[in-house]
DNA sequence: CTCCCCCAACCTGTCAGACAGGTTTTGCTT
DNA sequence: AAGCAAAACCTGTCTGACAGGTTGGGGGAG
């Protein structure tokens, strides 16, 4: 009955059932075997088959439904962001170094964004910067549309993996993004942060990549700044 | 008994844990509670909490080992990794995508490295470039060291979030490296791919940041090309 | 002949109990 | 006081059971 103890049942399984999907090439959405089929051909119990689907569901490699069969999954972003939350709650990293990754990320993405934004992508961006202005006096509101404004810019970048990664930044920017506000006490310096966003977005939608750029480092700029007289060390 | 089914108990579980953590400030290598007693505490069975734990564990934000408890966990690629190997093998990420990322992660690293590296760092950045030369006749070898060398450069960038996404690259970087190397058939190319390398490790060790960051553009503008030459859209 | 509804078969979510190892703690012996 | 061995504890896996969600197909109504 119990063959070679390689690792441990569950990580074989986890293994074999990646294999699976691999080698038959399967996609987004296509169904797995059920629970006791799997059990079945790999000699294990549906106890271990169940361990293991919980794995990739936590990877989001697939999804999990009651009744229904467990399918392929497309990539989210939502298990690097706890996975980033977990590192900053627990000292492994910190806000700086977040931001300078993003900042890293969100100028290369801005600068694809004009060049390949389509006009209904470069429409959104612009409402949403208008939004914001409009929220100047509902920080919460305002965030959102702020997390919303970058996130239409990487999905305007055509490429997922920046997606990817400003989603999973999105998480820990909710929790700290409020420090940041609370030190642009003036009215002068909330405007300037917003007005840049508009201006970002004119660029974008102008096709005009360096403008567009400039303004994104501007903002990082400032955005560090306002971390920094918040007292992140 | 049953009270009203938020979601799923699974997944009240892992909730339940994640803020268990949080809450008491958990560091990495801290123990959590017993199957036995979280079950107990949560009113759930067992198996449930296993579930629980094998999804924390998957997401590396716990470490599970038979017979211990389970200990908070440090930030670890592993399971990004399998994250992005999924993306591209479902067709959902492709090479050059993961490239264009690479490449402006990679160019910021090393501008980071060149002002931050320690000289222990710097020898051994230079030393793996030197292995790189002396295994120009293995393939599999040089691969290898190149991807310590990249990884070494994240190090001395001190940001552990770029050794994160450097190391989530290195899995599918493993399966796609050949291909470019194939498509550099003479030796000048060949020697020509170290030699940056080379120069990049003295520009880091010499604190030549403008220097590093123009080799390695040069690097990936030459790995792009490789990579277009062997038929990859 | 077509359409709709309902049931049977299938599938996942959760529970309880059991047992084989590995790990830690305790307490006795020397 | 140091060291060792047994007891207590813990995780990994298995089995069997049942509630409830999902789906495809067959039969009846129109």
């Amino acid at each position: 009955m119990d063959q070679i103890h390689s690792a441990s049942l569950v990580g074989d399984a986890i293994g074999a059932i990646s294999r699976h999907i691999r080698e038959r090439y399967l996609m987004p959405g296509d169904k797995l075997p059920s629970e006791a089929l799997l059990s079945k051909e790999l000699n294990v119990s549906r106890t271990v088959v169940r361990e293991a689907f919980r794995s990739l569901a936590a990877m989001r490699i697939i999804e999990l439904a009651t009744g229904k069969r467990a399918t392929v999954a497309q990539i989210d972003h939502g298990a690097m962001s706890l996975m980033i939350e977990h590192g900053v709650h627990t000292d492994q990293i910190n806000i700086h170094q977040i931001y300078d990754v993003r900042r890293t990320i969100e100028t290369r993405i801005v600068t694809l964004a004009a060049i390949r934004r389509t006009d209904e992508e470069a429409a959104e961006i612009l409402h949403l910067a208008g939004q914001m202005k409009a929220s100047l006096g509902d920080p919460a509101q305002l965030m959102e549309y702020d997390l919303a404004f970058h996130t239409a810019l990487a999905q305007a970048s055509r490429n997922p993996v920046y997606s990817l990664l400003i989603g999973s930044f999105q998480g820990i920017t909710r929790q700290t993004w409020p420090m940041g506000w609370k030190t642009r006490p003036t009215q002068a310096a909330r405007d300037l942060m917003v007005q840049t966003h508009v201006d970002m977005a004119r660029a974008v939608a102008a096709s005009d990549p360096l403008k567009a750029v400039e303004l994104m480092s501007l903002h990082f700029d400032e955005s560090v700044r306002a971390l920094l007289t918040a007292g992140m060390s």
